[in-house]
DNA sequence: GTTTTTGTTGATTGACGAGTCAATAAACTT
DNA sequence: AAGTTTATTGACTCGTCAATCAACAAAAAC
């Protein structure tokens, strides 16, 4: 039954695949054929669409990144003001679609990845610059010169909220790390 | 030439070398061979004193969590007044033994194995909470009935500024880190 | 209507790695 | 001195998995 044009849909249908089984498993030992199952298809197939397995996690880390990129860019363009620009950036980030359990997951292991595999370290470097450039566009007008050391905390701050949610054993809390970042932003 | 008495000496020196592995490789695929032969010893030996690689990752775990642990009780030993045991606790968390590279490496793959490992996530949730009460009780002078929010707030900072240095191609810097939680810590 | 491109998979290869085993030997016990 | 415990390793088993291949089918191009 080999339809054209299917090369988009298995691609996407592989990368949300990997994005779950990451989730799932808690780490990067997922075979290929546990994701291709997923997405289902036959390992071949996702070896014949991507290459390598590791073509096929860069390509997971690339989606989440342009949902968070492009989460952060609609919130942003509401936003008047820089304190509604900076909480818009929190919201984002811990909106549900990204604070969910599997982003979360996948998220933390995209970090170990980028130990490891240099593109991963480059999309990685790219989204934290993007962070920082953001946040120093809100912050400056009401930090002044103190604005890059408040990025540079806040920017971790949101990492680590990131970090133990996914230890957590309850349910995602988007809220709560928006009040703790808040109350860090307040207070400066 | 066996002489007797090894155990402890082979095994502190599997922990060891299983900690410059993690480092080295970024991640947890490191294979038993390879800590065995750093540690100068056959695979086999390692798998006789530790049973499984689960286990002796998390000694390797333990091991780290310790350290710390000692560093902080250490230096909070001297420390008089809340202002003095905040900034201990922080010296220790952002000191060379702790911020070291293949340490930070680790530290970051342990959160991984704790997504999976039960073993692993208790052990981690004990760091975080010894670290939560400390915090708290050095705060609780200081900030009162704030002293929740800022601590949990102070201990995902802590968590982040990790997580940062672990992708950072640059030497690490504790002195940095230390003067971010300090900032986020006076402005409370 | 044949050739080429695209989609698809079952079977296979080749490597690698965790864990076991049998064997060897030194050191303690009785 | 015989027996037991501890230290140690090379060789082996067994499973797993990424990647490749050969083959088949439908559509598009010519």
């Amino acid at each position: 039954m080999p339809k054209v044009g299917m090369e988009p849909i298995r691609k996407a249908a592989l990368v949300k695949a990997t994005i779950v089984e990451i989730g799932r498993a808690g780490s990067l030992d997922v075979t290929v054929s546990q994701i291709a199952k997923r997405a289902g298809m036959s390992s071949a197939l996702a070896h014949h669409y991507f290459g390598s397995k590791e073509e096929i996690f860069l390509a997971a880390m690339r989606h989440i990144l342009s949902l968070y990129g492009a989460e952060v860019r609609g919130a942003l363009h509401l936003a008047t003001g820089p304190e509604a620009r900076l909480k818009a950036i929190l919201w984002a980030s811990f909106s549900p679609a990204n604070f969910r359990r599997e982003a979360v997951g996948a998220w933390l292991n995209f970090w170990v990845l980028a130990q490891t595999v240099p593109e991963a370290k480059r999309l990685l470097a790219v989204y934290q610059s993007r962070l920082r450039t953001n946040l120093l566009a809100a912050l400056r007008p009401l930090a002044g010169d103190r604005a890059e050391a408040v990025a540079e905390g806040l920017g971790a701050l949101i990492d680590g909220l990131y970090l133990r949610e996914g230890l957590k054993s309850g349910l995602p809390d988007g809220a709560t790390a928006v009040a703790t970042a808040l109350d860090y932003l307040n207070s400066q």
